[in-house]
DNA sequence: CTTGACCCTGGACTCGGGTCCATCGTTTAC
DNA sequence: GTAAACGATGGACCCGAGTCCAGGGTCAAG
């Protein structure tokens, strides 16, 4: 552990940039170091902020840090990352996934909870999709009359398209969903 | 109309309240007084300061004012709530139909323009909802998985669930939408 | 004259999921 | 000795679609 620049010697890493050993790196054998956030962002494919911001709402837990105060994640944050994102990505919350991984990290499991929460989140997502469904079929109708419209009708005139989006689709839930910027 | 009270009088209504008149309602046969902004909100079902936020974002134009200054819009102005509702909820956004609305108060018929953003809207909703299918299937294959996989575990104990969110479902975009609160 | 129902205004706040910023420390390379 | 790259921090800011608030006005009824 004295010798100087071995692998495991953490601290004060420099030059040695983990980053640069892509997808050939001879892992070390094992007490690896761990990831520095830069390069734990770079392989989960996050910014470092969203990092630290998951680590605040304590959606990942606080990783131990190496003599700089560096903080250094284990390999397997990348995986945790993939199922936050995946997560996310379902329709779960950052709140809600705090408070799984917050039960999980007391010791419990939380998988009854995990259940019914995918299960709500099933029944939500359905809802949606019965929702957006409908939506496109009625937009899709309206694109078709519309072209065919838009042939007949001297370019510059009224064709009041917009005005039958309100006639088709369904009675109607309030908007309830919410494409992303 | 100088006769006092006549129906065309607007200000002032007082306790008249157009909101009375809910369904049967003899209409004034022209240059009706209009919706003040609760009675129009009662109607479309949205509150008034939505109606003001809409207005602001130039979304409805600004309706004529009485002479105490109250808003007084044209009953259409109802149905075009209606689809402003409509169009929201088929996902285009606040800034799109002021851009719309726009062009046609400046005597533009934006057609044109109205076809292709809806048919950017259609791939889009497209797109979403081939990603919450994917969702929505690995979520219930998931969920049929866990109902049994807990059948056979001891309450309590790991099952390591949501760890398989990850594998499961497609590539993965980022998140890209949102259900609501 | 007070109460209540309605209306006006601008500006601040909400929520969720981050992003950006200024300012700082630590190594290593030139 | 100084720049380049990396790291840390708290706090401000972003968007979108509204919602809420304080402070003020106008009217009719009791």
């Amino acid at each position: 552990m004295t010798q100087p620049g071995s692998w495991f010697r953490v601290a004060g890493m420099g030059r040695r940039r983990a980053e640069d050993a892509d997808a050939s790196w001879d892992e070390p054998p094992l007490a690896m170091p761990g990831l520095r956030s830069g390069e734990l962002a770079r392989r989960a494919g996050v910014s470092k902020d969203t990092l630290r911001f998951y680590e605040r709402k304590g959606l990942l837990e606080p990783p131990r840090r190496n003599s700089n105060n560096y903080r250094l994640f284990p390999t397997e944050a990348v995986e945790r990352l993939r199922w936050i994102r995946h997560a996310l990505a379902m329709g779960f919350t950052v709140e809600e996934l705090a408070r799984i991984a917050g039960a999980r990290s007391r010791g419990l499991f939380p998988c009854r909870e995990v259940r019914s929460l995918a299960a709500a989140k099933l029944a939500a997502i359905e809802q949606q999709l019965q929702q957006m469904t409908s939506f496109r079929d009625a937009l899709r109708g309206l694109l078709d009359e519309w072209t065919q419209r838009l042939e007949e009708t001297a370019p510059g005139q009224p064709a009041r398209l917009l005005e039958e989006l309100a006639a088709r689709s369904e009675p109607l839930a309030k908007p309830a969903f919410h494409l992303k910027r």
